[in-house]
DNA sequence: TTTCGTTGAAATCTCGAAATTATTGTTTAA
DNA sequence: TTAAACAATAATTTCGAGATTTCAACGAAA
């Protein structure tokens, strides 16, 4: 097995809790290797910033905190609204179809979860599914840089999200929002995008004067 | 010593030519250790972006490519202008300091440079000086996932620019540049110093035309 | 009671050898 | 001559043990 790709799925899906150590010895088990190879896993995760890496202190699952949330989601805000630009001013019918298979894929898995529950493996095929909407939105931006970036903190991000998202506290906003996505990028109107796209993420922004007393205090 | 830094200081320095392989059993002689802390040094630079590592066939300095040179000022673009009109957003007296502290460190390089040649230390020095430079402009931006982030790209940047670094080419231009940087800093206007930071990288943009020839071929 | 230092246990880090996999060069068959 | 199969060599990856460092518990001195 993967262990890079596989402690980076866990990563993001809840399988650790915030601030939690993680022990290459323990984890070997897990894998059937030795502790050099889930060592090496971990230090390539902690340059992506899903692990939090001290010298001869061993790694961590990051620390949750309200900043952190509020700075992620400004950069997924950043790099999302500046790749889906780029791709509406790449325009093409390829591009828009496979927006909208990915759209439909996505919007059918999340009203089956409204309708009947994160039952069955649906929060797995959601989180699959949810990705590829996010990632097919910038694939015609004519940057790899710039999608590889994204890529990085759409990680962080869902490392930091991963209770609202197991317990699918938004979906009927979301449902509605990815909507307005797919919406803009078919109208081609790149203000309309910047909104939709802020539209989405507003409520995970943190307001400024939570930040402050938060920040004093680390 | 720390073999991790050192090696990213030789990757944007020019130690390694473009493409170059980085066999970890060769690189431990210049450290004294084994080949498994090089190669953990390697991994995590890999995760940087600063060293290509495929599976089973090791790790190389990343070729030079310059659709690849486009898309990286690309996004130090995107970065530096979004960090630095944040910082203008929250700005103090200390940043505007700090600011012209780092910018008078180096311009005074930069004449030396341009009266001397680059010769003593000063290529080191010199970009010292101008990655604190550029750190500071984006220091009061209030996230330091922008902040890291950008450290990142600029770590990229240099890689591809190291031949034009080393020869100071554009060194007269530079040192306009760097100064209209800080002009708009003071002035406190967020266009200007988005025209400013444009102006500063426009050079290393790579023309449409150009990019699709090489896109066709690689 | 608090602080500091000591000691033992546990975790981290380094290492070089062994196992696996790619690469190169050679021979053979078409 | 070319292409494919094989063998020899070199490089990469995994591994577990040993060395180092951190952490925690305990006891002595202020």
């Amino acid at each position: 097995m993967d262990v890079f790709e596989d402690l980076k799925r866990r990563l993001v899906s809840g399988d650790f809790t915030y601030g939690e150590k993680l022990r290459a010895e323990a984890l070997r088990v897990d894998y059937g290797c030795s502790a050099s190879t889930v060592r090496e896993a971990l230090l390539r995760l902690s340059a992506l910033g899903l692990v939090d890496f001290q010298e001869q202190r061993g790694f961590r699952m990051p620390e949750y905190s309200r900043r952190r949330q509020h700075e992620v989601t400004e950069m997924r805000i950043l790099l999302e609204q500046e790749g889906a630009c780029r791709s509406i001013r790449n325009s093409s019918v390829d591009w828009e179809a496979r927006l909208n298979a990915a759209h439909h894929k996505l919007s059918h898995i999340e009203k089956r979860i409204a309708a009947k529950g994160p039952v069955d493996g649906l929060p797995e095929l959601w989180m699959e599914a949810e990705l590829e909407f996010h990632a097919t939105l910038l694939s015609a931006c004519g940057s790899d840089v710039l999608i590889e970036m994204h890529l990085v903190i759409y990680h962080q991000y869902r490392q930091i999200k991963v209770e609202a998202d197991r317990k699918f506290l938004h979906l009927a906003e979301n449902i509605v929002e990815h909507q307005a996505i797919v919406d803009a990028a078919l109208s081609g109107d790149k203000a309309t995008m910047r909104t939709a796209i802020y539209a989405h993420f507003e409520r995970h922004l943190v307001a400024a004067d939570a930040l402050a007393m938060e920040g004093n205090a680390a």
